[in-house]
This record gives structure tokens, sequence and C-alpha cells, in this order.
DNA sequence: GTGGTCTAGACCACT
DNA sequence: GTGGTCTAGACCACG
């Protein structure tokens, strides 16, 4: 797992989200165990403290699910990992869509360019 | 325009973004006129010259030039500016198929997304 | 190194020609490290911030490199260095032609009076 | 005739450098009248007195002589105009030797710039 | 310690 | 009034 942050969003905000990404991309896979409170915060650099509150609050969001005893997991509920994924997607899709039409590009263009780029690679890391 | 900051880039950074994307968008006209050096800073709630090193940088890269008493004005080189904005709109791009691949997004379905996505409106602004 | 200013020019401008100078002499050898921007500036007797703005115009023309946090250093790209050195040969050349020609001089005689000057020594510094 | 000056030098100075060089490349001529003082000083934006300074220090010189009544003249004691003329195109000299030898150029490398740089026109104005 | 950024306020040249 | 330059002094990030 890569950590970056910037300064203007609250830490234990951008650490929600980058699990999620994590989970959402596939990096950490459903039903897996992930590394313990204090490792990951060490990791990331953070204070354990606002680590717990970032994994807590993906708890309550279903994204996984702890253990008493065992450790914290990711959900296998492959929905939930699907419809966070296909929001982020849209998110992106937005962003992309609302940047592009303030440059003044049209939707067939954005389409053109999209097409002209060709594709890297067709396997997942 | 309309200003924003965060704090992780340098201020003078973020505003020539601005005003570049200003006149990339054509919201600032090729051979407009543009505000004062003291109000386009008090606008933006910066030094005054935080914003001269800002439109200095744009003059250096050709997006405005100065006339000494009697203003700053865009360029009126639209190739220049043509040239810029599809450098930007490639970049945007580029981050969108970045991210939609990182998610595992395959290009046939980034292009049926943005397809879903139905016209705002037609005209141009 | 030796500083003397003029009062038409900005002292930034006069600042960019006398490093470069320094540097196209070879007084200044690629890759060796410069004064500190403080340092520099107490010994031109001019402000930091005017000598910081010609370092880093120095440095956009790629006659320097800075590495934050331990200094300042002379690029080390030959072809830079000798481009510049060309160029401001050529500029002397020029000026001189110019000068002469206005005087009244052909080629052939400016060329036999600059034979006329005893070479002063023949090493290099 | 044409006039510029700059802040570092008396005015005056210049004044007599630049009639000086009026009439050592020609552009006066020998026993021609000049303009009266007062139109010379209109002419070049500066006080009469200093124009007359110069004039009188030029007078001093031998490159111009007054004769009450009928004006100002150059001189047509064409020894002196040729003795300057040559004094000032060796100063050219000089100058051009010094700057190329700071530069770590030889005389064999001066003389072949020279010679590269293409004899513009062979009449004279 | 280094370079980099920002602010505050002054003065100049142009028109 | 405009842009351009310069100074003074502060704070930050990096190592």
């Amino acid at each position: 797992m890569v950590w970056h942050f910037n300064s203007d969003t609250p830490i234990y905000a951008q650490l929600i989200n980058q699990v999620k990404f994590g989970i959402v991309s596939g990096e950490l896979k459903p039903g897996e165990r992930i590394a313990a409170v204090r490792d990951m915060a060490a990791e990331a650099g953070v204070n354990p403290n606002t680590m717990q509150r970032a994994l807590q609050e993906l708890e309550r969001m279903g994204f996984v699910y702890s253990q008493r005893g065992s450790g914290r997991f990711v959900t296998d509920d492959i929905a939930i990992i699907d419809g966070a994924k296909a929001a982020l997607a849209q998110a992106y899709v937005n962003t992309f869509i609302g940047s592009m039409e303030l440059l003044g590009y049209s939707r067939k263009e954005m389409t053109a360019m999209l097409a002209a780029e060709k594709e890297e690679n067709n396997g997942n890391t």
C-alpha cells in the first residue's frame, strides 16, 4: 500500500479513501486479512488512533469487519465492493466530463480523445 | 474570475494555472485587457507581488503581454492558446484513463460510461 | 567574483549577466557549488531577494540548478555553457564590427588593427 | 544627429563624445557649420548651458572653432580628426580584444570570427 | 544551514 | 493611473 497525503483534507478522511481505493481496486482482496492497526499506522506514518478511526468508519460502511482476537478483514460482500467501485468510477467520469466541458469540449471530442489513446496493456498487475 | 487555493502548491503557481485556465477556457478572450495587478491581487486575496510574479511568468510563457502604463493583455496568438488547451485536455484524459485503469476498467467500459452521461447542453458558452 | 552595476539596467538583469559571464568564462566551473544566495547578495551589496530572482532566472535558463538544503550548482551541461559562450562572443564581434563600420573602417583595416596588437600571453588561465 | 544618454556619466561628457563621434565618423564634415547651441540643446533635450560647456570643451580640444557672429564650425584640420578617429578605433579594438580574452578566445579565433562575418555593404551612407 | 515563498511597502518610468 | 523593480523581513521545507 502506498500512502500520500495533502494538508487540506483531514488525514482520517484521506486514510478512509485510500484504504477504500485499495479494496475497490482489488489490491486488498475480499475476505483478505489486513494489517494490524498499529502496523498500518506505522507504515502510513500516522497516529494509531487516527488509523483506528478510519478503520472504524470503514467498518461502519461495510468495507471491513473485525473479528475479536483474529484481526480485521476485507468484506467478502462483493456487492458492496462493486457498488463503491461503480460510484468511484462514476465520480471520475463526472470530474472528467466537467473539466472537459469547462474547456469547451463536446462529448464527441472527449470520446475521440479517449479512443485516440491506445490501450497500454490488457492484463492487470 | 474565481479564485481558490490549496496549501500544497505555491500560491503563485496556482495563480498561473488559474489565469491560464481562464485564458484557455475562453473566459479571458484573446487581446482582451485584464485587470490591473493590484486589482487582481486584491480580488484573489494575495499580495500584489505574488500576483505580479505569476503574471510575469505567464508573460514569459506567451499567454499575456504588458504595455507599460496602459495595462496587461491576453495574447492574441491563437496558436499558443489552442496549444495549451490541447495540452490541458490531454492531461485530463490521461488522468482519467489512469484512474479508471487502476480501478480495473477497460477502455470499452470507460467509453460506455462516458456515453451513458447525457449531454447537458449542446451550445457553447 | 567582481560586481559592478550601472543605474540604467535593472540590477537583477545585471546580476544575471555577471553570473552568466562568470560561468561562461570558466571562473565558475561546471558542477561547482556556488555561494549561498544570502552570501552572494551580501558580497554584491544587493538584497537577497534580488539575487534570488537572478539565480532563479539563471536556473530557468539552465545555467545553474539548485538542491534544496544543500546549495546551488553550476550546470555540468557543457553544451549550454559553450552555446552561451559562443553567443556572447558573437555579440562582441557584432558590436565591434558595427562600431568600426560607423567610423568608416573596412574589414581589412579591422583585421589589420587586430593583428597589430601583440598577444599578451598564449596560455590559458 | 541622434542623441541618447545613460545616467551614469555626466551629460556634458556624453555630449562631447557624441559630437566628437559625429565629427570623427564624418557625419559632421570638416569645415561644416554646426547648429546653434540653443538648437542643438533643444534637439538633444538638454540645458543650453550644458551644451555650451560641451562645445567649449570640444573647442579646447580643437575639434570645433567658433567665429563671432557667424557660428561654430567643425575643424578642417584633418590631422586632428584622423588622430581622434584612430584613437577611438584603437579603443574599440582594445575593448574587443579584452572582452574576448576574458572569454578565453585567442587572437587566431578572433580573427577567424571577424572574417566569418561577411561584409554588409562596401559603400558608405 | 540551504533554497523557496510570501508579505509589506517603497520608488521609478511610462502615458 | 499602469507595470516594473527593489528592499526588508518573515516563515517554511529540506537535510
